[in-house]
RNA sequence: GGGCCGGUGGUCUAGGGGUGAUGACGUCGCGCUUACAACGCGAAAAUCGGCGGUUCGAAUCCGCCCCGGCCCA
C-alpha cells in the first residue's frame, strides 16, 4: 500500500508535499528498501519549483560561487564525461550553497559547428534528405529543429543527475547575445592586428571539405609502405652519380608538386649531387638537390622529396631555399589529382588510387628500387575520420603569441592554480610551443566571420553590421566571407560570454570570475587554455583562480570511455537502473576523480548502491518512524541539548561518535577544499559504514531497544539522531536525493537538505581519551571474536570470557560495567570477567595476546576441547611479535642508530621493544603450558 | 623525437623518510544474530616494477633501467 502510493507520486513527478508527514506518506515510517526510483524525481521538481538553484541577483561584486558548466554539444546524448564533470561540479555548489555563499551553476550548450553539421546532414540523409543540396539557410533549419529537440532532451539528463543547475541563466553560444560576444572578439583581435589572413599550411578535411585546427587532428599508427624511388641523373655521365638518386616516401602520389630533392649538408653520400638536378620521373621535369639541415639522415636513403604544398615540413624546407618555388598543388580539395603539374594521365585520381597507379608504373619502368612496410602516424580527421591532407590556403588565424605568453604568467605567477599540480607543465609545454590558430571553417553552420568583401576592387575589412559600399573604391556590390569560425573561438568566451560579457552585466559582475573552472584534462589546450588567453585579452583578468582537471576513465581494457568505441554505459540506463545518487557517488569513489582508471560498470555501481543502502537501514535503525523529538528540524543545532548527552558520564561509545563526527567533518571540508573529492567522499563511506554503523550502532541497539530503561532510549536515540542528520547533511552534496528524502523523513517540517546549513566542524567535542579507550575496546574485541572464530564455537553459544588489560586505556575501560558491558554485546559472548595482574583465569581457556591485553575465551562444554589445527591465532601472533622485537633490538644495538636518530624516535622504539618483550613472555607461556597462567 | 604521469595482495586503491603498509572488490570459513544477505563476523593473500645511491633509517628522496598510459611533434 504504501509502496504503491509513492510510486504514483514519484511517477507524476510533483507531489504536494514532497516530505509530507501528513498527506505524502503515512507517518508509519520508512520503507524497508532504499528505492531510489520512488522519490528521485520527486525531490528533482522540487528543488526546481522551490528556485532553490537560482542564483540570488545581486548588486555589486562580493561574495560568490560559479561554476560554468562545459557545455555538451548539440548533437545529442550526454556523455559519461558529463555526467563526471556535472557530478564534481554540482558537489562542490552544492557545498557552497550550504555554507550560505551566493551560488551560480550556470548550464549551457554548444552549437559545436562541424560535429553538429554533421550529425545533422546524417540524420537527414537516413530521411532521404540530400543534405549537400540544401541552402544554407535550409540547413539552418533543419539545425534549428534538431537543436530544439536535443536541447529538451538534454536538460532532461541534465536534471537527472540532480545537478542543482540555474537554468534561468542558461545560455546557447548561438544566443544572439553569445554572437555578439563572438563578434566582438573577433573585431577587436581584427582592429589589434592579431586576426589575419595567411596562406598557410593548414589541416585539410577532402571528405568535410575544411580546414581543421591542429587539434582536430587525431595521430592514428597507420600501416603503411615506404616507397624507395629513383629520381634519375640528368647528366648520367657525371662521376658516381650514374645511378640517380634514391628517394624514400610513404606518399608517391605526390610527387608531381615535387621542387626538389633535399639531402643534409653533412652527409658524405650526397655531397657530389649537390647544386645539381635530378630527373622528376614519370615526367620530363628536373628538379634540384639542395642540402637542408632539417634531413634526417637515418630515415630511407637520407634523401627527401620536397613537396611543399601537400607536407608542412617539405613547405618549411621549400620556404627556407629562397629561390625554390614554396607553392606546387597538384592535390584538389576532395583529394583528387589535378593541375598543370600532373601528367594528364592521372589527372583526376582520388589520391588512394593515384599512389596505386603511381607506384605500378614506376615498378613497370623499373624505378621503383625497394618497398617495405613502413607503420607512421597519419593525422585523421577527429570529425569525418578520413586521413587529413595538408594543404596550402588561405585561412583566417589569431597571432596568438602574445596572449599565450600572458596565459603562461598567469599561471607561473600564481593568479591561476592548475590542480592536480603535474598538469602545469603539460600547460607550459602546449603554450611555449603555441602555432597560430587557424579560426577559419569552411562548413555553413557556425559564427559568421564578420568580413566583407568588395566585389569590385577586392577590398576587404571587419565590420560590425553589413557594410552599404566598399570604402575604397564606392562599390556597393560586397559579399560577407563564406566561412565560419572554428567552434573553439566561442567556447574560449564561455566563462564571461554567459554571464553577459560585451555588456556590463549585473551578473559578470557579481558572478565572474568563475570560481573553478572543471573539465576533463584532455581538454586543457582546446579549451582551457584558450579561456584564460580570451580573459586575460578582453577583461584584462584571469577568468578563474582554480583549474580542476579531472582524470580520463576508461573500460577495463583501458581505452577510453567514448561513444565512439561504444564502450561507454548508458548513463540514463545507469540512473534508472540504480538511481542518480549512487552513480554519482561510484564516479567519486573509490576510483580517484583526478587520476581516472578502468570504471566497471556493475562493481562501482554496486559498491555506491550498497553504500547508499547502508545509509538508508541506519536511517531505519534510528528512525523506523518519524520520531516525535520536538525541535529536530535541522535549524541550527542546539549545542546544549548534545553537551547534555555527552558529558563526562556519557556512554563512551557516544563521546566517541561525537568525537569521530568531528574529525570527519574537518576532513570532508579540508578535503573538498583541496578539492580531492574522492578523499571527502572516503572519510564519509568510513565513518558511516565502519565507524557509526559497524561500532556505534552495534554498541547502541540494546539501549535503542529499550532494555536499558526508556530514559537512556530516548537519550541514545537524540544523539544518534543528531550525528546521524548532520552526516546527512555532510553528506548531502555526494547524494542529494538520499539525504533530502531521509532528512524529511527526520524532520518533515524542516528545511530542505540542498538548502540546509553546512555543519561547523566543531560542532561536537573532540574527545581524544574516548578515542584511545576505544581504540583498545576494539581491539580487544577482534581478539574475542578471533578466537571465537577460531575455536568454531557456534554463534548461540555464548562463552565466558577473561580479559587481563595491558595498556592505560584498557586499564580504564574495565573500570567501567557499562563499557564491560559494550564488550560483551560487541563481541557476542555470555560474560566478560576482568582479571587483576596477580589472578588466573579458569582451567581450559584458550588465549590471545594483544597489545591492550590478554584475552581468555573457555569454550563451553560440548564444543571441541581443541580445533584440530590448533591454535593459529596465538602461534602467529608470536611469530609476529617475534619478528618485530628482533627489528627492534637491532636497531637499539645499532650504535649509529642510538647515536644519530632523534631521541624521540629511539625513545619509541625502546619503549616498543618493551612492550614486545613482554607480550612474548606472555605468548611463550600461554604456547608452552596452554595451562592458565599466573606471573 | 620532445614532454608528462603511473607501476603497492588476484583486481582497484591509501600512504610521499621511523606504520605491525590502509581500505574496497574478489576468494575461503561461519552465520538469514528482527536496521541492513544490497548484510554481519572471521581468515588467507603484498620482500610497495628492477638495480644502484643519499640516510642511523627508504614504499616514500635522488639517478639509471624496464613496463604501461597520456599529450605534443
Amino acid at each position: 500500500m504504501t509502496l504503491k502510493a509513492q510510486d504514483t507520486a514519484a511517477r507524476e513527478g510533483s507531489p504536494q508535499t514532497p516530505g509530507g508527514g501528513e498527506a505524502g506518506r503515512p507517518a508509519e515510517g520508512l520503507p524497508k528498501r532504499y528505492d531510489p526510483s520512488s522519490f528521485e524525481a520527486k525531490w528533482q521538481s522540487y528543488w526546481e519549483e522551490q528556485g532553490y538553484f537560482r542564483a540570488p541577483d545581486l548588486p555589486g561584486r562580493g561574495p560568490h560561487w560559479t561554476i560554468v558548466f562545459p557545455p555538451p554539444n548539440v548533437t545529442g546524448i550526454l556523455t559519461f564525461g558529463h555526467s563526471l564533470q556535472g557530478t564534481t561540479q554540482d558537489l562542490l555548489c552544492r557545498w557552497q550553497r550550504m555554507k550560505g555563499v551566493p551560488t551560480l551553476f550556470l548550464p549551457g550548450l554548444d552549437h559545436a559547428g562541424v560535429a553538429t553539421q554533421m550529425a545533422v546532414r546524417k540524420h537527414l540523409e537516413k530521411q532521404g534528405v540530400n543534405a549537400s543540396a540544401l541552402s544554407r539557410d535550409a540547413l539552418h533549419g533543419h539545425i534549428e529543429t534538431w537543436r530544439k529537440e536535443k536541447e529538451v532532451y538534454i536538460r532532461r539528463q541534465l536534471t537527472s543527475h540532480g545537478f542543482s543547475m540555474d537554468w534561468s541563466r542558461y545560455v546557447y553560444t548561438m544566443d544572439p547575445r553569445y554572437c555578439e560576444a563572438v563578434r566582438t572578439a573577433f573585431l577587436t583581435l581584427y582592429r589589434q592586428g592579431r586576426i589575419y589572413r595567411a596562406e598557410r599550411m593548414v589541416n585539410w578535411d577532402p571528405k568535410l571539405l575544411t580546414a581543421l585546427s591542429d587539434l582536430e587532428v587525431i595521430p592514428k599508427e597507420t600501416r603503411g609502405t615506404l616507397w624507395y624511388i629513383r629520381y634519375p641523373s640528368s647528366d648520367p655521365d657525371a662521376a658516381g652519380r650514374g645511378e640517380g638518386l634514391v628517394v624514400a616516401t610513404t606518399r608517391p602520389e605526390t610527387m608531381f608538386g615535387d621542387v626538389a630533392v633535399a639531402v643534409h649538408p653533412d652527409d658524405e653520400r650526397y655531397k657530389p649531387w649537390a647544386g645539381k638536378e635530378v630527373q622528376l620521373p614519370l615526367t620530363d621535369r628536373k628538379v634540384p638537390v639542395v642540402t637542408d639541415p632539417a634531413i634526417d639522415l637515418t630515415f630511407g636513403t637520407g634523401a627527401l622529396k620536397v613537396t611543399p604544398s601537400h607536407d608542412r615540413a617539405d613547405h618549411d624546407i621549400a620556404l627556407r631555399q629562397k629561390p625554390l618555388p614554396s607553392k606546387r598543388d597538384t592535390i584538389d580539395e576532395r583529394g583528387r589529382l589535378s593541375g598543370e603539374f600532373v601528367p594528364e594521365r592521372f589527372r583526376g585520381l582520388e589520391r588512394f588510387a593515384a599512389r596505386k597507379a603511381v607506384v605500378s608504373e614506376l615498378r613497370e619502368k623499373g624505378l621503383l628500387v625497394r618497398e617495405e612496410p613502413h607503420v607512421h602516424n597519419v593525422g585523421h580527421s577527429e570529425r569525418s575520420e578520413v586521413p587529413i591532407e595538408p594543404r596550402l590556403s588561405t585561412q583566417w588565424f589569431v597571432d596568438t603569441s602574445q596572449m599565450g605568453a600572458r596565459a603562461l604568467s598567469a599561471v607561473r605567477d600564481g593568479d591561476i592554480h592548475i590542480v592536480p599540480e603535474r598538469w602545469v607543465k603539460t600547460y607550459y609545454n602546449f603554450l611555449e610551443n603555441l602555432e597560430p590558430w587557424c579560426i577559419s571553417r569552411q562548413v555553413v553552420w557556425g559564427h559568421e566571420i564578420p568580413v566583407w568583401y568588395c566585389d569590385a576592387c577586392g577590398a576587404y575589412d571587419a565590420y560590425e553590421a553589413p557594410p552599404k559600399r566598399c570604402p575604397k573604391c564606392g562599390g556597393e556590390e560586397l559579399h560577407q566571407d563564406p566561412d565560419v569560425l572554428d567552434t573553439w573561438f566561442s567556447s574560449w568566451l564561455w566563462p564571461f560570454a554567459t554571464l553577459g560579457w560585451p555588456g556590463r552585466t549585473k551578473d559578470l559582475e557579481r558572478y565572474f570570475p568563475v570560481s573553478v573552472l572543471g573539465t576533463g584534462s584532455d581538454i586543457v589546450f582546446f579549451w582551457v587554455a584558450r579561456m584564460i588567453m580570451g580573459s586575460l585579452q578582453f577583461l584584462d583578468v584571469p577568468p578563474f583562480p582554480y583549474v580542476y582537471l579531472t582524470g580520463i576513465l576508461t573500460d577495463r581494457q583501458g581505452r577510453k570511455l567514448s561513444k565512439h568505441l561504444g564502450n561507454s554505459p548508458d548513463p540514463l540506463e545507469l540512473i534508472e537502473q540504480w538511481g542518480a545518487d549512487a552513480f554519482r557517488f561510484a564516479l567519486l569513489f573509490p576510483i580517484p576523480v583526478e587520476e581516472g582508471g578502468a570504471w566497471d560498470p556493475q562493481r562501482m555501481m554496486e559498491g555506491a548502491r550498497n553504500f547508499l543502502t547502508k545509509v538508508w537501514n541506519l536511517t531505519r535503525l534510528l528512525a523506523p518512524s518519524v520520531p516525535a523529538e520536538p525541535g529536530n528540524d535541522r535549524s541550527p543545532p542546539d549545542h546544549r541539548a548534545e553537551g547534555a548527552l555527552l558529558d563526562a558520564g556519557a556512554p563512551l561509545m557516544d563521546r566517541w561518535i561525537a568525537s569521530r563526527w568531528s574529525r570527519t567533518a574537518e576532513e570532508v571540508d579540508s578535503r573538498l577544499t583541496a578539492f580531492d573529492l574522492t578523499g571527502a567522499a572516503g572519510a564519509l563511506h568510513q565513518f558511516l559504514w565502519h565507524e557509526m554503523a559497524d561500532w556505534w550502532a552495534e554498541s547502541a541497539k540494546d539501549r535503542l531497544a529499550g532494555r536499558d530503561g526508556p530514559k537512556t532510549e530516548a537519550s541514545t536515540r537524540r544523539l544518534g539522531l543528531s550525528v546521524l542528520e548532520r552526516t546527512l547533511r555532510l553528506l548531502h552534496p555526494f547524494a542529494p536525493h538520499l539525504t533530502e528524502e531521509l532528512g524529511h523523513h527526520l524532520s518533515p517540517k524542516g528545511t530542505a537538505m540542498a538548502v540546509a546549513r553546512w555543519p561547523a566542524r566543531d560542532e561536537l567535542p573532540r574527545d581524544p581519551v574516548a578515542e584511545a579507550e576505544v581504540a583498545a575496546l576494539q581491539e580487544l574485541v577482534r581478539g574475542i571474536r578471533t578466537l571465537r572464530a577460531e575455536l568454531r564455537i557456534p554463534p548461540d553459544v555464548q562463552p565466558e570470557a577473561y580479559l587481563r588489560p595491558r595498556s592505560g586505556p584498557a586499564l580504564e575501560l574495565f573500570r567501567r560495567p557499562a563499557d564491560l558491558a559494550v564488550m560483551v554485546q560487541l563481541s557476542r559472548i555470555g560474560s566478560i570477567a576482568p582479571l587483576g595482574p596477580s589472578e588466573s583465569p579458569p582451567e581450559g581457556c584458550r588465549a590471545l595476546v594483544t597489545a591492550s591485553g590478554e584475552i581468555f575465551l573457555r569454550p563451553p562444554k560440548g564444543t571441541a576441547e581443541r580445533p584440530p589445527e590448533g591454535l593459529q591465532a596465538l602461534r602467529k601472533e608470536r611469530e609476529l611479535v617475534a619478528r618485530l622485537l628482533e627489528k627492534a633490538d637491532q636497531r637499539l644495538k645499532d650504535p649509529t642508530f642510538v647515536d644519530r636518530a632523534p631521541p624521540k624516535v629511539r625513545d619509541e622504539v625502546f619503549a616498543k621493544a618493551k612492550e614486545l618483550r613482554e607480550r612474548l613472555t606472555l605468548l611463550d607461556q600461554h604456547l608452552a603450558g596452554e595451562a592458565p597462567v599466573g606471573p
